[in-house]
DNA sequence: TAGAAATTAAGGGAAAACCTGATGACCATC
DNA sequence: GATGGTCATCAGGTTTTCCCTTAATTTCTA
């Protein structure tokens, strides 16, 4: 029996994932997660074997979500679910340790088949994604290897994530337990390493690195 | 026997919505649409009670395809589900014809619940939207007549995008030769007016509206 | 294993935000 | 020409955040 743990900011869309995963008899759904944070947290309580994960999530993104789950328990699989066929977020999900990618577009059956196939050790990447990542991969071949901004740690991301969804100092202290004063180090470090002097600058950043987005 | 047809743009979230909905017996799902234009052209060939409208959908957005199907059959109810509570998301729906706007945060059983209620003649809207709509309406009330962009002043506006562009509150006053509390209330009578409480959310609204751009 | 990076956090002064209140200026309309 | 409305301007006082420096502990890495 497959155990997973459903994470997706949509209360709906869950609902009808569990519905979906109920019909097959070798798959229980263990577990609900409307955010990255309570998904991590949740990953490391009931140990699945594969959390569905949302990349666009609130509090904690998908991407920063499944490297601490796959950190925290190498067994536990990953399994994207995403609106977006974008490059950044495939590459992003399968590099913070997600063995497979799939759309939200695709049926029933292929998430199915996605779980069965990232139980049996192997990626599952949708087909209308997988000509993105071979892009992106040729891309790397010939030499690009661009790495331009300065890279953030995971914390100063996690951080920045809440920064710009207009979570105030205080706020992220007590959402991280942490004290005020090293939510404002992080802060700093954050400004620091990209030359950015502004709530404002901060956002925008985010949203370009799609730790954000733009509605609400 | 309520006849559904569901109009959203991911396969895996219809599946989803028709297995929760099957298990009711007064509902029926009858048909399934990708895109804003085919759930036009299914909601005039099948006919059916209720449409489940995604607002966000290629092609032809909800909020259109709303306006064609309640034109060609006033009958035909139109039950709006959304990822957004943004209030122009609301009332663009609401002025379109739908008669109920829920969220994908909302549980399976407000949904039924919401297409029973439209089908007794009855507007349905989540708690979380209605005060939204109660704003708006109370806005219009007060006499000012609603724009593309509703309330803000020209200077306002002006706070606003030097804010979106990173801005300090001193810098502000300096270059509009302001003091510094001038400033200060022109922010705050932003954030009332938006329903805003952060530099973050501000920059987004304002990267919306286009007063700044998300380079550099 | 030594050095570097990451994460945590404190003290203290400066700056900004927040709340309340207030003054003209302008504008419609009654 | 008095009234009521928004708009734009700003002050005082309190709370919060920002900024700078310093530093301990943990974790990664060469």
């Amino acid at each position: 029996m497959t155990r997973v743990l459903l994470a997706d900011d949509h209360r709906i869309l869950r609902q009808g994932l569990r519905k979906l995963l109920e019909q097959e008899n070798d798959i229980q759904v263990v577990g609900e997660a409307e955010n990255g944070r309570l998904s991590v947290s949740l990953a490391s309580e009931l140990d699945p074997d594969v959390v569905i994960m949302d990349v666009a999530m609130p509090d904690l993104n998908g991407i920063d979500a499944t490297r601490q789950i796959t950190e925290a328990k190498a067994g536990t699989k990953v399994l994207a679910l995403s609106m977006h066929s974008d490059g950044r977020y495939v590459t992003g999900m399968l590099q913070a340790g997600a063995s497979g990618y799939i759309l939200k577009d695709c049926a029933a059956e292929e998430l199915t088949r996605a779980i069965r196939t990232v139980m049996a050790d192997q990626l599952y990447v949708s087909p209308c994604v997988a000509g993105t990542i071979v892009k992106d991969y040729l891309r790397q071949l010939s030499g690009t290897h661009v790495d331009s901004d300065p890279t953030l740690t995971r914390r100063e991301r996690e951080v920045l994530q809440l920064i710009a969804e207009g979570a105030s100092t205080s706020h992220i202290a007590n959402e991280l337990h942490l004290s005020v004063k090293t939510v404002e180090t992080h802060r700093k470090h954050i400004m620091d390493k990209l030359g950015l002097r502004s709530v404002a600058e901060l956002t925008k950043y985010a949203i370009r690195e799609g730790l954000t987005v733009l509605d609400r």
